[in-house]
DNA sequence: TACCATTTGTGAAGCGTATCACAGAAATAT
DNA sequence: ATATTTCTGTGATACGCTTCACAAATGGTA
């Protein structure tokens, strides 16, 4: 739902601002900086259940907390990244501390070279390692960036194991039982649709 | 549109089964493969103005030549890199050699040092070159993984320069005229997502 | 006090996309 | 030759999300 992304990216900009003056939003503001309309911010918030006040707006402390409240498991999320190339080892550093709530636990490659190798603070184990860790750490959510002819057994023995969710960065097609939810990011189709839009757009003078 | 990127899945597809017998697939193969449903797929085809066969269904090489034909440009879209961290540089060896129509010509960094450089074929320039290198190479598709606080002010360049086409990794809100294409690809809010509804998810057994 | 300006909350309408369901066409079976 | 099966192409329908538009609320102003 893509209500969900838009609660995201509203509070990612309520922190920034948070602690200034004033200390309430008008949803007008809102929805300029994060792309939006002011009708779809309020539809947003009335949906989660977070009234704001007429003629002042929405708090913005309790709004982040509201958000918080929705979004975010209360005791946070521990993550596994599967597949230790280039991509998966360039994604750690972006969780590495910045995330108050999702946090990169363990990453597993199958390599066995780079187990027992703490990158960024995360600990790398062997691929074969994997049921293991993931049951041990209560792992629900996995990255995977393991190439696309080992993407769906990689994928299978996650969900086998207890994962709900994945990213998945691999060019592959994912079936999963639909309690487990799959979001694809697959950079060649994303560049291959900006290019298509591209052309289509007007030159410059 | 969501037609296209279905376009560029199936002809992902395509490509793997192309050359072996039967030299054609029905709707419903084609949307079993990719994860959508057979109306989807004829609908689509139809929407490109591809014609099947009745009993026989779509040919494979016609129809790769087909969605070519409305996806791709003629010869091919320089693309721009800008921004050589971690992720910039995970990102050049998707497209060192990979894909017949897309390919990183140029690699810009703020960063000097790594100015002149070859890394995976590509050319490295220093980002004041970036305006002279984009409109020399005729570039009109880019690639951002710069860091957040950067991205407005590098997308803006871009478009000045005549990029109409800009794949966002940053997490920052691009906001540009809208005959620019921008597609942010945002690895926390997917993850925020995803726990979400990972969270929701039933248990397993 | 009465009025005005502004902002929220939300039912209703609008819009774009996906799905349904069936006519038409072609291969196969009888 | 005729019936049957199975596939495409597409008008019509359904669905989910977004936007509209306005009542209700509230602070400011005369």
């Amino acid at each position: 739902m893509k209500r969900i992304e838009r609660l995201s990216v509203y509070r990612r900009f309520l922190r920034e601002i948070a602690g200034q003056e004033p200390s309430s939003v008008y949803s007008h503001e809102l929805a300029e900086k994060t792309g939006t309309t002011p009708a779809q911010v309020r539809r947003d918030l009335m949906e989660i259940g977070f009234a704001g006040h007429t003629k002042k707006g929405y708090g913005i402390s309790e709004l982040i907390a509201a958000i918080g409240d929705y979004l975010d498991s209360p005791d946070g999320d521990p993550v596994a990244l599967v597949g230790l190339g280039n991509l998966g080892r360039a994604l750690l550093p972006f969780f590495a501390d910045h995330h108050p709530k999702l946090k990169i636990v363990a990453a597993f490659d199958s390599d066995p070279r780079k187990a027992g190798r703490v990158i960024c603070g995360c600990r790398c184990y062997p691929a074969a390692e994997l049921e293991e860790v993931i049951r041990r750490e209560k792992i629900r959510v996995a990255i995977l960036t393991v190439p696309a002819a080992a993407a769906r057994k990689a994928a299978e023995r996650l969900t086998a194991a207890g994962v709900r969710g994945i990213l998945n960065f691999a060019p592959a097609l994912i079936r999963l039982p639909k309690a487990v939810t799959v979001e694809t990011m697959d950079i060649t189709i994303a560049l291959e649709k900006i290019a298509f839009f591209a052309r289509r757009s007007p030159d410059e003078g």
